[in-house]
DNA sequence: TTTATTTACTTAACCGTTTTCGTAAAAAGG
DNA sequence: CCTTTTTACGAAAACGGTTAAGTAAATAAA
């Protein structure tokens, strides 16, 4: 830590530590002359304030808070980077938190923000969230939350998603005209609203195309890469298996090949596959993959911005800022007719 | 941000605020009857410490900085999840910065560390890294800092790395050994430790087995995508194209690939192709790609676990406790021999 | 010339904790 | 019973900035 402060400054240059402090914040009070002197003087000794002074002082830390089930996946890789670049151009630095999707750490860390240690958040919530009242009292206690991708429907604040359940729609729809007559859906949890949506996108697809749905067509896989991949074998493996099946997260793709080389599955011959996914491996898997890519980076970046508007402006109100950025769906091989 | 303060329960209970400072921390100062009361009291009122006022005093913020590149490849993804993993179990706050390989921009995320904002620095040098007097400085100011992955050698402290001569040495040693008679080494930049040490490894198998190896075999790639596509096409166009190829970052590996399909080149038959890679989809590409997988998540955690060792004891002397975490090869198809 | 205003500062309170030092009262020791 | 130690707490000074309020001197207005 850097001993040397404003007093250091003050003491130098014989004047007292409130005109360091105003020459330094470019004040109106202080003369021209004198601010060159200060800011001389601090390059000199390489002077940087001291952050949580100032801080404790405002009541601002211009930092925020980035809270993800994880980190793993091409996702939240870069949706951190739209957020980080965001932020870097506003001069906020960026906390990261992991829940690993579980909802006891994401209430532990929300309770932490009490503190004032953030000026705002941003969210995606874990698949395991069941209720919402520690949200609400961080609300309440005047941090700004806006929550991307995995939202609370719940909660009233800002809201930056991707057209989920036109994609769900989309993806029914794309497998249904490649000639699949059951197509299963591998969902990641109930509780979670980006699932819910693309899965009901998925079934109106199948309603209106006459497509006859059964519950089990819809997984419910777990945070959990064993268990996933021991359904999906199962699910594979049974007597009337799926010729479709689309996963809405990206980790099951890697998860569906792999199943299918253990089985000895053709895709897309035996199974057409399709997934939501960000991965720049897809058009060179084996066989390229079919995919809805979300809008990551961008998604990122659009909560962040708003989010740094409602700290910028007093009375902002969040929940009419809420935005829908449309994935596209890219069509390869792994849903080809053959 | 929460209102009442360690004032308010001191006069809520009619005692000093020494008193509830203390019995929050559990000091033997007082009572165990008093340690009750505030406790409960703060229980009750939902008191959460500020953070700010307790850093300033303490000149300790329970806080650390991780600087990378970017956080698009799975590598950072894993190693910030192996990171953040360990700092939640000590009860650290990890804020993140990405250079986006830009020197000038992690210098001056550097140099803001000097305020104290952070006890301790995670870094991964940015590849255009040209001199280390800001890591000096930070260091000269008491906030130890710890490398991971891309280091800087001129540097005194701890070094996480994998054993990049060795298993430059391994990839070279494997394509030979497939039957490759000319192969090219994609670098990232030549100022990157683990690039020439790589590379460094790769020549030296070339050596042991007499394979003639000329300069223009090491073809350094760029931070741009565009560029790295129309460097590999050349070089896969070119008369006497290389019958081997060793990514040297997880990027190049999509690269490559497409260029192949875009020439039509086989792989493996017309030329094999090596990556070093954490993709969790490398075995359902296609082909199926050889990597060497470099322990992304224990290097961070490793990395993390060192510098807490560092915050805890005084006098811990960091540079005794670098470590090199070995990588594995993993032989796939993109190497075999047809 | 006198009064009002502006300029360029200084003083001091304040943000919420932590921590040193001091001190009564209680307990222990002689 | 008197002295010493321990226990349990309080007062106050930090930590390093920010900012409201005050003030002397310079300038402008009357």
């Amino acid at each position: 830590m850097s001993n040397i402060t404003i007093k250091t400054l003050a003491e130098k240059l014989q004047v007292s530590v409130a005109t360091v402090s105003k020459a330094l914040k470019d004040s109106h009070e202080i003369s021209g002359i004198t601010k060159q002197r200060v800011r001389k003087m601090a390059e000199e000794l390489h002077y940087v304030p001291n952050l949580y002074a100032s801080s404790l002082r405002r009541r601002k830390s211009k930092t925020i808070a980035v809270v993800l089930p994880e980190v793993a996946d091409s996702y939240f890789s870069l949706a951190i980077n739209g957020i980080e670049s965001i932020a870097q151009q506003k001069g906020y630095h960026v906390l990261i938190y992991l829940t690993h999707e579980n909802y006891l750490k994401q209430e532990a860390i929300l309770k932490d923000f009490q503190s004032g240690r953030v000026d705002g958040v941003l969210m995606s919530t874990t698949a395991e969230t069941v209720d919402h009242c520690h949200v609400q009292d961080l609300q309440a206690s005047g941090i700004p939350i806006v929550f991307f991708d995995r939202v609370c429907e719940e909660i009233e604040t800002a809201k930056i998603t991707t057209n989920d359940f036109e994609c769900g729609y989309i993806a029914g729809e794309h497998l249904i005209q490649q000639g699949c007559k059951k197509i299963a859906f591998l969902s990641i949890s109930s509780s979670l609203s980006i699932s819910n949506k693309r899965a009901d996108g998925y079934r109106q697809a199948l309603a209106d195309h006459q497509i006859k749905f059964k519950a089990t067509d819809i997984v419910n896989c777990k945070n959990d890469e064993a268990f996933n991949l021991t359904l999906i074998k199962k699910l594979l493996q049974s007597k009337n298996r799926p010729d479709g099946i689309i996963a809405s997260v990206e980790k099951l793709n890697t998860t569906i090949y792999l199943v299918c080389m253990d089985l000895g599955l053709n895709i897309p011959a035996d199974i057409k596959v399709m997934g939501f996914s960000n991965q720049v491996s897809a058009p060179i898997l084996n066989p390229s993959l079919t995919t809805i890519t979300q809008p990551a980076f961008e998604m990122g970046a659009a909560a962040a911005a708003i989010l740094f508007k409602a700290l910028e402006k007093p009375n902002f109100i969040l929940k009419k800022e809420s935005m829908i950025i449309p994935s596209v769906l890219t069509v390869r091989d792994s849903t080809k007719n053959v």
